[in-house]
DNA sequence: GATGAATGAGAATTCATTCAT
DNA sequence: CATGAATGAATTCTCATTCAT
């Protein structure tokens, strides 16, 4: 069996994901990489450039299939609040459910200086279209605000879903995550002003760990 | 380690801001920042551990200067939301006023693993503070909502002045970030929803150069 | 070794002689050459044990064919001086008329430490004993001297040819090297000295580029 | 003493000129090179750009000193052809009493592809150089021909040094090298043709090993 | 305190070669 | 015979850091 196989490449990038979150990106040596999917070290440069480009490789190919998990279930929903919230729930558990990815999203990637800057469009331009798709639905159908720039509110989207997570990480990973969708979503939502009283409060209930890590 | 010349230290970290922002931190020697600051290499050794170390008091001992700085304007405000606005309108004028310190800030910063992983508590910490004062002051008088965690509060509002400043930063920085102030306020104060009809609105023109690159 | 397809073979050597000229032995894949040839990397070594018996084997089978033609072209001259005048002449026009030849041996065979020690008999010995039968027969016709040591004799004129085709070859093939035939055949028959008056001046025009590079 | 000695840049040339003599080129390690100087690795790269860097300037460096040390001894004598027969005898003499030079010079410097591609002109040039003062000088006091080109003549000279150092360091460097300059000189001068009937003849006389070698 | 020459650990990467198909 | 994916040995060179002066 000598063939060059997309089973390989794939083995290659979960043992990249694995190997980068326990040991760092730096710390990460590439023979490790390739002895944790079964292969020599100079196998891996079949597939890939370098060790930086595993990594980002890593992000571009779990991003395109997420980015398209996510939209297909964001677009089951038609209300773009409820759109939002899927996205918000499923960012958030996305990460909570694989904190090896978690890890190496939040933290190996950031060490990359091609990622850092920006030297990759693909997948988080993807990323920040599909919020934009629900951004723009919502303006249309007038659920949400059309005088204040449709890009910012995109990045006030992922900005604050990124620092969340990212918290979270920092932290240990040690409390739920998924459990400030509510209020992430309201928040986002409604603003931190209490211009408005805002009536359903189900959901609301933040994680107590949670809380005591985000002070 | 803080006794020597107070001159050099200092001459030391100017050194190190502008040469990480030119090179990137990887790139850059520990020799160039020693011959920017007019040194030699082993005399940096005199005032910081290692190179990470330089990077990280960078960050701290700039952040110290800003947090004061910053709280000292933010707290002549006495209305919340004036706070608010004040913070984040300092926030995005004083990267837009020092490239080279926002180069170090959002990019360079972040490639330290002892960053990222949080192993620095002080600089951010503070600043997340200094926005956690102005979110109570806020719930106190009333005028931020009471029922959301005030942390998540901080991390939202950390989390889009962070994202909307790197986004500048990776897009080149050509544009006037400071004019996203009224905007982000007003998202950050009243959501993304359309809810309520805000009414005052001057301050919301937002430069068509960052509406472009938040697209 | 020598079954399998010859044609396939052949073309192996062609493309070593060829990309071994323009990119350098060290810089020459083997997997170019391959392709060069339009064959699988594999396949080359069905043929030829490494890449430094190719480059060996394109000197010996090379030389074997020259040698061969030299030696018919010689003896049809009877006179030893014009049989020495012939030699010249093939070995310059040999190589002018080839240059990626004249890059492979000249230049890249010279890298292989295997040629370098002589580990190579085969070729350049025949092509030393091709040189000594003409000084052997031009001294029992008595037209060259008797007194020094054939093989000093044999080596000096070898020794002339290969610095005068290195220069060419090194100074970038531009000039006519062919041109220098008659002149260096009188300088290997009278020698530099004045003591002759030397009366046939024919054919000792020499190139102006030559002259140029050689000084 | 922690200056940078123009001793430690000596004692890594005579250390690399050792090793690579021993090893040969590729071989030869730079750290054993550093080992053999009583230096750490990275202490050589302080002195040298990289490997090749080392070996070209082994070359460059010597050669220099040979240069002028050749040419002193041959400005001593007026007549040209003492100062052709005094340079040959110091060509030979030179590399017979330094076999690891001769190693160096002859087989491993030529597996320096910028040397072969002749991207060092320095030491040859100057070598060349001082082989044509001798042949203008006899051209001007009439002792050596006029009627051919003097670079041609100067290449003649250095190829049939090289050609003959060559052979005797192939070989085994077994025979006495310096008893072939009278021949060479000889012959060089006076051509293979039985032209003339040279004289005076002491100091032909060639060692027995050197004429089996060159046969 | 300042210097800057010396150190030396450390890992990515290449590519000739093999061998299962 | 031919293939070409997989192998894995093997070493240069960098540069943060030290420490004798």
């Amino acid at each position: 069996m000598r063939s060059k196989t997309p089973d390989k490449r794939l083995r290659i990038l979960d043992s990249a994901v694995r190997v980068f979150a326990r040991e760092g990106f730096f710390k990460a040596k590439v023979s490790q990489i390739a002895e944790d999917a079964g292969l020599a070290p100079g196998t891996v440069y079949l597939y890939f450039k370098n060790k930086e480009d595993l990594l980002i490789s890593v992000f571009e190919e779990r991003m395109e299939e997420i980015v398209s998990r996510f939209r297909a279930a964001v677009m089951e929903h038609h209300d773009p609040k409820s759109r939002l919230e899927c996205l918000v729930r499923m960012h958030l558990s996305g990460f909570q459910s694989d904190p090896d990815l978690a890890a190496c999203f939040q933290v190996e990637l950031r060490q990359s200086s091609r990622f850092m800057r920006r030297g990759v469009k693909g997948g988080l331009q993807q990323y920040l279209g599909l919020i934009r798709e629900i951004v723009e639905s919502g303006r249309r159908e007038g659920v949400f605000r059309k005088e204040v720039s449709a890009g910012l509110v995109t990045h006030l989207i992922f900005g604050a879903l990124d620092e969340v997570v990212s918290t979270w990480v920092m932290s240990g990973m040690k409390y739920n995550l998924v459990s400030l969708t509510g209020q992430l979503v309201d928040l986002l939502t409604n603003g931190i002003g209490s211009g408005v009283s805002v009536i359903a409060k189900q959901g609301l209930e933040v994680d107590r760990e949670a809380d005591r890590a985000l002070s």
